[in-house]
DNA sequence: CATGAATGAGCGTTCATTCAT
DNA sequence: AATGAATGAACGCTCATTCAT
């Protein structure tokens, strides 16, 4: 009965071994590693490697749905935080601090799904993710504190081209000025200048 | 005078169609076409692209600096309108129309070059550039157009990342997002929730 | 025991295939033969060439080295037996005789990892053929066979230039003029004009 | 009159440059020199370096026979001098020390003649140079200086071999093994184990 | 005649993928 | 199921040679 798991269990062990050297191999040194390198990255022989991934573009694919993974958990929290009574306008602005930090450390992983054609991302979890957003920005939208025309597709169009190679304190800065940008609220230390003053 | 040049008319010839073909191929395809591709897509044989350009590096490197100079011209052309009497804001919208339309073409170009290691970028070029963007914003703030706090910098970061193989119209939005988190006009599309009415 | 060697049985056979299709090659037609070439004549794909020696240069290495192995054992042989009570003036014949012919072989050999840089001879071997050979001179000295100013420098010196491409006549003569030089003994063919008679 | 010889001046004096600059290279850095390299040298292009030399054997084929001539020059010169009187052994061991100072420069050619086939060398000079040596030779026999079985082609057997890369030590160490084994003498400081005394 | 830009086969090497063990 | 040796197309680059100027 349970013998018929047992060898299983090995399989999803280097499942995980794998997508791990996948992820760290391709996120420091770009899509160009070479298969051998993440195989011996994650301890395993080359052809262990193909058996779980047929292709390098399938196992691309599999990083990339893994980070999306999170992005969309991370949504999901977000909006139950929110639906929990924490206002939106903060639970966006975390929500969005934090995809920014994620995708700084995975957009060489992006680049190389898209240099592959990883079109096969999952778009169940997309959807999902994307649903909780929409669900944020129109509560955002009720209380006032974003602007009327902001869609997911905003986020997705922006967050598509998030600095990634950047320090911390320009990934911060991008996003003091993308948010000012979507929200109702001019920036407190550009006071003097708001002409509605 | 100028017919000391003529035995290299047709080598200038061959030098233009090659970084043609270069931007051509590297935009479509990404950096990882073969050198063989874009000889064959300019017509001529690897060995005249190599007459011209020693190192697959040096070769995207003069793309890049061609892109650059593109839009250093277009940054002072635009200064210099500004300087004889039109509005800063509507200059600085102009270009960066402009821009964000030129680095659609030539992102992957600019990846290409990051991917090689092509540090070797025209510093000057890029300096009068600066130069010419940092006149405007200043231009723009006296004008009350721009918020205080931009700097020529922001510009960089933001279109370091700017969308390069979304739509036209996904283009357009995303230079509307970012112009209006830079300026202190709220968006007219957005009236009803601006808290300055 | 021997069994987890199994699967490398294919391996060695393959390592063994292509240092000897490399030695030919190379003897045959120089050390531009193309990497191509040798793994062709080898029957193998190039990659498996370069799995089992990652530069052309580790390749001829390898061959030099085996050259040298051979001659090695030559030398350590002779000198067994001449301890074992044979005479060392014919050991040293019959030694230099084997050495001129395998050298014959294998001079291109040499040309092509001098002209490689490839300094990496084994010198641990190298130093027991010397050792060897020194002994042998040695004997050959107190029989009063050998000159006493002969030491084994003067045979590197010699072979490192021996005759490769001539016929095994000409190697033949050549070997005797050099023993000519190296021995007390004149030639029998020349008993007219020797002075001891 | 005149005329038609002037623009061959030029030609003359680029054939010249070419040979010169071919040897020096070839010399120094072996036959692997591209033909780019040797024309720059001459200061020439490559097209007139082509219209003189069709062909790079034809190129190292010049330079080799160049080479003999000079050769072939200093045999005859020697064998003059001693029909005039002088001793025979003494010019013929001038002539083998010059010979080999003259290869130890020139190996590289020698080997790059070698490794392109180039059996076209000059047999017109080579014939007068042998013929040359072979009297020095009987004349050195007829003084009992020089063994009765050497020949003129044991000295091409031994001077194709000629140590080229060695110190002058080495090389002057290398002309006393092979004398040795061509006179009649032994070496001086040898005398003890003479057997002969 | 000289020039030097153009040609293109060929080189050493890499790497995604396959397959015998 | 895992291993890792084998495969071979492709890459960046070189260089003897040709040919338009």
């Amino acid at each position: 009965m349970t013998r018929t798991q047992s060898p299983r269990a090995d399989a999803v062990r280097n499942r995980k071994k794998i997508l791990d050297a996948a992820r760290e191999q391709i996120t420091r040194h770009g899509s160009d590693v070479g298969m051998d390198e993440i195989a011996a990255t994650a301890g395993v022989a080359v052809g262990t490697l193909y058996r779980h991934f047929p292709t390098k573009k399938d196992l691309v694919t599999a990083v990339v749905n893994e980070h999306i993974a999170q992005l969309t958990e991370a949504a999901e929290s977000a909006q139950a935080r929110q639906t929990a009574g924490s206002r939106a306008l903060e639970e966006i602005t975390d929500l969005l601090t934090r995809l920014i930090e994620a995708t700084a450390t995975n957009h060489a992983v992006k680049a190389a799904a898209h240099s592959l054609g990883a079109d096969l991302v999952d778009k169940d979890a997309k959807a999902r993710g994307a649903a909780a957003i929409a669900a944020l920005i129109a509560a955002g939208q009720s209380d006032g504190d974003i602007h009327q025309d902001v869609t997911v597709d905003d986020i997705f169009l922006l967050f598509s081209t998030a600095p990634a190679d950047q320090s911390p304190a320009e990934r911060a800065r991008w996003l003091t000025l993308i948010l000012t940008g979507l929200t109702t609220h001019s920036r407190v230390t550009d006071g003097t200048a708001n002409p509605c003053r």
